[in-house]
DNA sequence: CAAGTGGGATGGTAAGACCAGTGCACCGAA
DNA sequence: TTCGGTGCACTGGTCTTACCATCCCACTTG
């Protein structure tokens, strides 16, 4: 025998709870909806004490996978699969990272193009007509209301993203884009200029629209990435320019 | 006045504690490896128990945002920014279903060729011989030590994604890359069937590595969805295959 | 039979205590 | 003087007990 021994790692009391609770959860044996037994009662079966039971269920519940609310019978509720904590994640290490701005719309390009090829043949007939109404609000806004047209704009694009058929670039886009946003009407209330790029910003969306419509997902990923690129290009330092060329090829 | 009163929604004690140590960390007040103050001294911060303190500890760890370990002088420790607590929600909803292995895949594949169409025109000359060592160890392990070979491998991506520049990509892809290897490897423990592709591996990692040598951007990101596509599509239900081809163009 | 009231269970929080591990400072030996 | 070991103080981990606010349900009462 070579002296195998495995390092004696302490583990901690709450994190054995938390995995059979989760893996309980994960495998079926209790469902969405249905109801934990009671924290004095959880106690009893797993032989710890209530603050131990306690901070396995606030793990449980920072995941998403489970929700405490004094009274009900029964205990803490199972929840339906949500992407909120995966959101979460997201949104904190985009606000950790301290990303710069060409980050984050380099991101962005990548994650657009790529929805819009597949958007381009995954698309319902629904899908695309919810687009083209998108699309006619961002033209008929152009100049008016600013906040519609943003919000018209924004409805395109999820629902691109929802076509694309991938629920985690949906998310993604969702999380960078609003980060893009905040940035940038942070930004823009210490410089002044905004609107005046409407009335291109919904041609390059209508260019979008139709590439996918037609179902050529190249030339859709195309105009994509030269939408994001046309629109954003002139806010970003120049010096990081060859990092968004590199991906316009 | 019409009324405006606001719901008095009871706010949980322990969620104002995270709230404020939360933002005291995005906000840089406290950096990556200081440390918090011990749970005593929160406690008295705060005007809180101790339970409170530790159930919002528990939180933030579970965000991996701190550790906690005992001994060290001056409580729990603020970590680096990772990709950890998003590859355990990427882990997590595949396993509860709401998002399946090929939409993974999927993201992974454009994550990765834009990487590599990125580290293409912006790689380092030291990035580049660390890519060349990871490759070289890589097919050094084929058919030996199946461990080192993963090492190898993962780290061959992991300096790619860093020699994009783009830390969210970084970021993104470590959480994808980190998700997919644990969901696989536990699939692989039910079904057996595992090496005998890592010759193939080597060479398509090596083949990525040359174009992104020669700066041939396009050419690096054909060869990394080719890559993906060959590794994974065959662990895929054939059903989702639209979902890749529309990337594949 | 309906409305209101009470009880009982739940989660939220607090206070106090003990244990095990860690790091540092101090002190003794080389 | 320096190196090594020992002890102490402090940390987090866990347990016990307790009290409160809330909520659901059943029972009582009109």
């Amino acid at each position: 025998m070579t002296t195998q021994f495995t390092p004696a790692v302490p583990v901690r009391t709450y994190e054995r709870v938390v995995e059979q609770i989760e893996s309980a959860i994960t495998s079926g044996t209790v469902r969405p909806g249905e109801h934990l037994p009671s924290e004095r009662e959880l106690m009893v079966q797993f032989s710890v004490s209530r603050p131990t039971i306690r901070e396995a269920l606030r793990v449980l519940q920072s995941m998403g996978l489970v929700e405490s609310k004094p009274g009900g019978r029964g205990g803490p509720k199972v929840l339906e699969p949500s992407p909120a904590s995966l959101t979460r994640s997201f949104a904190t290490m985009v606000r950790l990272d301290s990303l710069s701005m060409t980050e984050l719309v380099q991101f962005r390009l990548v994650l657009d193009s790529s929805a819009c090829r597949l958007a381009s043949t995954l698309h319902t007939a629904e899908q695309l007509e919810q687009m083209r109404s998108c699309v006619e609000r961002m033209e008929a806004e152009v100049g008016k209301d600013a906040e519609a047209f943003a919000r018209a704009d924004m409805d395109f694009h999820l629902t691109v993203w929802e076509a694309s058929g991938n629920a985690l670039l949906a998310m993604c886009g969702r999380a960078v884009a609003g980060a893009i946003l905040e940035l940038i009407t942070r930004q823009l209330k210490d410089s002044g200029a905004t609107e005046r790029t409407e009335a291109e910003s919904a041609a390059l969306d209508r260019g979008i629209f139709e590439a996918i419509a037609a179902g050529e997902a190249a030339e859709a990923g195309r105009r994509a990435r030269q939408a994001i690129y046309d629109r954003y290009a002139s806010i970003l330092p120049p010096s990081d320019g060859p990092g968004l060329d590199a991906l316009m090829g």
